[in-house]
RNA sequence: GCCCGGGUGGCGGAAUGGGCAUACGCAGCGGACUUAAAAUCCGCGGGCCGAGAGGCCAUGCGAGUUCGAAUCUCGCCCCGGGCACCA
């Protein structure tokens, strides 16, 4: 079995660069990406290739019901997705970086073994489309159509694996019909309600804008008009309920840690009291919230947020009532981003009322002023100006008392009583205002002298016990706002009955289908509102006249379900099967961009929880595993139409074709860093691909008939067969440990160490070996060039590479006999010497200290110490 | 201001648990082939000194830990991202 002795050289092996019939042989073995690529598109799409069928509903057939070997499926099958593009013009860069990446990891998952479900569809509503539309009259469904073939025929062109046949577009009433039934499930549980909030108007264009239309400088995206806010009723989604959920979860998942802080940070998770403050004049109590108990004795005043709903009836009767209203009124009409900057003075009106500091029973003032939120807390706060930025800032705007209560832990001021008492100038002098925790002071003989955390539960308790507050956690998440005033989105199946009131649609009369518009120019309402015909319906529980809703869902809703749809695609009687669901969710692996780390993210958790809860999913989180790839850029700058820096993944693919594309946007960097594109760079991919399928197209010629499988019977028969062999496995062992970790650029480099040797060693090595090593260094690309790597595959082994198992590297060739030792003296690398592997440690030393260069650093000096790591080096420490 | 990333040749980057810094690619230089060019192939390649052997210096800057630091610790500078009146 075992060829001993060289293999002989081969005779037809011959440089192939030889003078003779150059020319010919350059057009027989020229590297042609585009015949390759379209050649192995078909097959793959004539055979279907990629797509996966659902046991369980074949189970189910066959067996009846289907949850035997629910275990062996689950470890058997695996979900890899890619985030829901939205088709507009043509694909970007962005997009190829995307799919490359997902479909390396989708390839080499079937290839361990997995069935893999790498589905694809299309976020297809949203505003630009509408935006378009607007401009030209072409129907949005039109131009969305049309931007979906295009996406179509290029994800095709760039080899991505997917299985078509669950493809969805989220525009098709097929699709949005669950959408609606999501809603009413919701809705149903009190997770969708309406209620009134200021949304973005644009005075000029007569219409309501989406916080993503509006921009950094409170501008409407489209016209430049500055944006005003307006009072409208409007649909939310209750994600606050699950703000808990959201964030312990994240612990389960493994997600980048980057992107967990960002929602962490979104969630915005605060500990504290809720502490009551009344107002005798009016015998009202007034809740606030606080992280800081503690400081509770150096409330001196109380302010409320213009859009508290108490401000007016509390300075009603006043001397004040109409200042305030005027504030109120000024504040309400401010944009966020003037209000949200906390550079700016403080403003504020008093409002002649007093409340009661629950601690010490003092009446404190009581003032309206922006700097407080309406959306937080309970829209009132109790202020500490000695403890707190914005308070201490107010306070000296309005010249009232500051009150320092916390003494800066050992700073020996704690007995200081009185200190820091008075009006505001008396702050100044130390240091005011100091927000971290210290030592009580000034508050009350059982407080003072503990430290902020001892006093803060202590005065939790206390409160508890006198009835006057408790123990509360705040988050800054805020309820997800979903309704749009715009046409292209999924219509919210509501209808308003002047007897019912808020009626849903019943489920079995979903869809309720988007009617088409001729004229898409805002006029002040919702574009729909014009259609009259369809506005005008019956309410489904009395049958009387009613309107429906005209408002249209945000295109989030669309996409926190779509990962849910593709297990089940074509079902018509349900959003999904559960035995579906069952079988491919949780997404194993999710890819996309950073962009989304927040909300469609965010959005999507909490989906699924909450359908959870409903009983329609058997769990919580529905992407195991995420994946953020990094930007790509031209010239150091984001690509954009203005700066005319773009590159277009067709003109690439074009060019040098799909594989050179796929293969440079992986290997130029970390996928998870930003890329910058060089032309150049992409030139070094497409030699490299090129260089590849010549030598293997030569190897296959010489080497005779397709040989099978490549590594079957292989026995090196020289120092350089087996250092090939060696190198070989060297690169199995590499790729699919990069794979693991997503190191594509490294992985691609050693299929590239592999194709140099194989081209330095080619006439020291026998044609098997060589087609062996080729063969492996395809097998090994496949993920990230398949179509070259099918072809090269094919050409030396006559097999199909995508039916192959992921090669395995064999320990044995991993490991040598012989390595070079590194010789130091003092840290410093003064020789190299061959060490045999099994050496002692003594013997390691002594072939150090004789080593040529070692010697002469020795040289009048006493060894003290010498440092040996087996396999890798020798430190001699000399004085 | 707070919280994350990151800073390595001319350029993109590699070094996976403290152990040969600069893998792989690009650009560059030299050579082969060609009437020539392109393409292709072979070779060189951090800086400084040296004829060479070799030596010294070098991973943003400064300290520290260690036999040994791109890697760990502390301080600082620069770049990118997120959050930012959230009580």
């Amino acid at each position: 079995m075992a060829r001993s002795g060289s293999a002989p050289p081969e005779q037809s092996t011959r440089p192939w660069n030889q003078p003779s019939n150059l020319r010919s042989r350059m057009a027989a073995h020229a590297y042609d990406p585009h015949e390759i690529e379209s050649r192995w598109q078909e097959l793959w799409a004539r055979e279907r290739t990629w797509e996966v069928s659902n046991e369980g509903a074949e189970d189910a057939l066959q067996a009846g019901a289907g949850d035997l070997g629910d275990e062996s499926r689950a470890a058997e099958r695996s979900y890899v997705l890619e985030m829901l593009p939205y088709p507009s013009g043509e694909p970007h860069i962005g997009h190829l970086k995307c799919y490359a990446v997902g479909d390396a990891i989708a390839h080499h998952q079937r290839r361990l073994g997995l069935r893999v479900l790498h589905p694809m569809g299309y976020d297809a509503f949203g505003l630009p489309a509408e935006n378009h539309a607007i401009r030209t009259g072409v129907h949005p469904r039109e131009s969305t159509a049309e931007s979906i073939v295009s996406f179509q025929r290029q994800f095709r062109s760039w080899g991505i694996s997917i299985d078509w046949s669950r493809e969805l577009a989220t525009d098709e009433p097929s699709y949005y019909r669950w959408t609606q039934w999501i809603f009413l499930e919701l809705f149903a549980a009190g997770l969708a309600y309406r209620k009134e909030a200021a949304v973005k108007w644009c005075p000029k264009d007569q219409t309501v804008l989406a916080n993503e239309q509006v921009t950094a400088e409170g501008r409407c995206e489209r016209c430049g008009a500055l944006v005003e806010a307006r009072q409208l009723e409007q649909w939310f989604f209750r994600i606050t309920d699950y703000a808990e959920r959201l964030l312990s979860d994240l612990d389960q998942i493994d997600w980048p840690e980057h992107v967990k802080t960002m929602q962490r940070n979104w969630i915005g998770r605060s500990e504290g009291a809720e502490v009551t403050f009344r107002c005798e004049q009016l015998g009202v109590d007034y809740p606030v919230f606080t992280t800081r108990p503690d400081t509770l004795f150096g409330a001196t005043f109380f302010v409320m947020a213009p859009e508290h709903p108490e401000v007016l009836r509390m300075a009603a009767g006043t001397e004040h009532e109409q200042a305030v209203q005027e504030y109120v009124n000024r504040a309400l009409n401010e944009t966020n981003e003037e209000r949200g900057n906390a550079e700016k003075p403080k403003t504020g009106v008093p409002l002649g009322r007093t409340v009661t500091n629950p601690v010490n029973g003092e009446q404190i003032p009581v003032y309206v002023a922006d700097y407080v939120l309406m959306e937080y807390g309970t829209g009132a706060i109790m202020a500490v100006p000695a403890h707190d930025e914005r308070d201490y800032a107010f306070a000296r705007a309005f010249g009232l008392e500051i009150r320092r209560v916390i003494a800066p832990p050992g700073d020996g001021a704690e007995g200081s009583a009185g200190e820091g008492e008075g009006p505001a100038e008396a702050g100044q002098a130390v240091g005011l205002p100091y927000t971290g925790d210290g030592v009580l002071v000034n508050s009350r003989p059982d407080f003072d002298g503990l430290r902020s955390r001892e006093a803060l539960s202590a005065i939790v308790e206390w409160l508890d016990r006198e009835g006057k507050g408790h123990a509360s956690v705040n988050y800054r998440l805020r309820d997800w706002l979903v309704s749009r005033q715009r046409y292209w989105g999924t219509p919210i199946p509501i209808v308003y009955c002047p007897q019912c009131g808020t009626v849903p649609v019943p489920a079995d009369q979903l869809p309720v289908e988007l009617p088409d518009i001729s004229d898409y120019t805002p006029k002040g309402r919702p574009p729909l509102a014009a259609a009259e015909d369809w506005v005008a319906t019956t309410c489904p529980t009395c049958g009387g006249s009613a309107r429906r809703e005209t408002d249209t869902m945000d295109t989030f809703v669309d996409s926190s379900w779509y990962f849910l749809r593709y297990c089940d695609p074509r079902n018509e009687r349900a959003a999904w099967d559960h035995e579906a669901l069952a079988e491919w969710m949780p997404v194993d692996q999710y890819i996309g961009g950073v962009e989304h780390a927040i909300l469609h993210l965010m959005y999507a958790r909490f989906f699924c929880k909450a359908l959870a809860d409903l009983g329609h999913l058997g769990f919580q989180e529905p992407f195991e595993a995420l994946f953020t790839q990094g930007m790509v850029t031209k010239d150091g700058a984001k690509m954009s139409k203005s700066k005319g820096n773009v590159v277009s993944p067709a003109s690439i693919v074009e060019r040098m074709g799909a594989d050179t594309a796929r293969c440079y946007i992986l290997f130029v960097g970390p996928p998870e860093q930003d890329a910058d594109w060089s032309d150049a760079g992409v030139e070094g991919v497409h030699r490299f691909l090129g260089r590849l399928w010549r030598l293997a197209a030569e190897t296959a010629e010489t080497a005779g008939p397709p040989a099978g499988a490549a590594a079957e019977g292989l026995n090196p028969g020289s120092p350089a067969e087996e250092a090939l062999l060696r190198k070989s496995h060297w690169a199995i062992e590499k790729v699919g440990s990069d794979l693991r970790r997503f190191a594509f650029n490294t992985a691609i480099a050693a299929v590239m160490e592999l194709l140099n040797e194989c081209s330095r060693e080619r006439e020291q090595v026998g044609a098997q070996m060589l087609r062996f090593a080729l063969a492996t260094a395809a097998s090994l690309l496949f993920p990230f060039a398949p179509h070259v790597s099918a072809d090269i595959y094919e050409k030396l082994t006559g097999r199909r590479v995508w039916e192959e198992p992921w090669p395995r590297a064999d320990a044995n060739l991993l490991e040598t006999d012989v390595y070079e030792l590194v010789c130091q003296v003092n840290g410093k690398l003064r020789d190299r010497v061959q060490a045999s592997a099994d050496a002692s440690a003594e013997e390691l030393k002594e072939l150090c200290r004789s080593a040529a260069n070692v010697r002469v650093h020795l040289d009048g000096k006493e060894i003290v110490k010498e440092i040996v790591v087996p396999g890798k080096l020798v430190n001699l420490v000399v004085r």
